[in-house]
DNA sequence: CAAGTGCCTTTATC
DNA sequence: AGATAAAGGCACT
């Protein structure tokens, strides 16, 4: 099947799958293989067209964010000349529609970790606790349902490489088995709500919460504060928050639970409802960068 | 090539 | 409250 991508509807397939929002994509040839929930499917992008199989028009159009209204998206962030040099850069970059089960096991193992790193962990997850799932003369897995990981053993976890992590998913997964908490519904919840409700689970935290509202709740006001926007907002918005707060997070490698509040209060309120897109153009922009 | 540093941080303990 | 340390191990230089 395929969709023909109007001027006005700006997309990179490539941005989008390279930019660290997911990690379970995988790039054979020119096409990209992605498993989401029970589904194996492939797509790829020449131009305006995109091609892909084994999914439905309405599926890909909401996973990878088709419907976000981007130019509006693009005018309301583009605040200053930084901003717009990464929108430039990576134009098309959508902020995806990940199963919240998935992404929330996804930053938990996250934490601390480089990406090439958390791609190994999720993908050990998946071999051994997933479902064969062949597709295309290839061998896939689906990601593990949150019974099955409940009922793993952390020397299992320790074995994918998860480390300490082990116990915080162990933990999580049987918290969501047993039903005492439901990723997915999140989603009725406001900002403020579904993040205070992902903060009583082990292994999350203020950074973790935020990268599941923005990559899997839509709450795409949500500004996730990592090293690297830390870094970004020394460079390049350093005379916006307090200088006080500039001298205590500029040669600390870790920040406080207050320091990321107030770097998070400054770019939902700079960047607006939409500070999510502007976070992950400015995170992808940073990284590769040539240092 | 070895050793050091960094990693889309959280939690426990002062 | 606020600072500090500890927690896998892999990837990169």
């Amino acid at each position: 099947m395929k969709i023909w991508l109007s001027p006005s509807c700006p997309f990179n397939l490539d941005s989008t799958l390279c930019c660290g929002q997911v990690f379970t994509w995988d790039k054979r040839g020119d096409w990209w293989y992605g498993v989401v929930e029970e589904n194996v499917f492939k797509i790829r992008q020449v131009g305006d067209e995109l091609e892909f199989e084994n999914a439905d028009d309405g599926f890909v159009k909401n996973y990878f964010g088709l419907l976000d209204n981007l130019p509006r998206i693009f005018s309301q962030i583009s605040k200053d000349k930084h901003i717009k040099r990464a929108i430039e850069k990576f134009k098309g970059l959508r902020i995806l529609r990940q199963d919240p089960w998935e992404c929330l096991i996804s930053y938990i193992c996250a934490t601390y970790k480089n990406i090439p790193a958390i791609k190994q962990m999720l993908l050990n997850l998946s071999k051994k606790f997933g479902d064969k799932s062949p597709f295309d003369g290839y061998s896939f897995q689906t990601f593990p349902t949150p019974t099955r990981l409940a009922k793993a053993s952390l020397k299992e976890f320790v074995e994918c490489g998860l480390g300490y992590r082990a116990k915080y998913v162990s933990e999580t997964a049987k918290k969501v088995h047993e039903g005492i908490f439901n990723p997915g519904n999140l989603k009725r919840r406001n900002y403020e709500k579904a993040r205070h409700e992902l903060l009583t689970l082990p292994g999350v935290g203020l950074k973790v919460a935020d990268c599941v509202l923005l990559f899997s709740i839509e709450q795409l006001e949500a500004f996730p504060v990592d090293v690297w926007i830390k870094r970004v907002i020394l460079k390049h918005y350093a005379n916006h928050v307090p200088t006080a707060l500039i001298r205590k997070t500029s040669d600390k490698k870790s920040i406080a639970k207050s320091e990321y509040e107030k770097l998070n209060l400054f770019g939902r309120k700079y960047f607006g409802e939409y500070a999510g897109y502007a976070q992950e153009y400015l995170y992808h922009h940073e990284r590769t960068q040539s240092h």
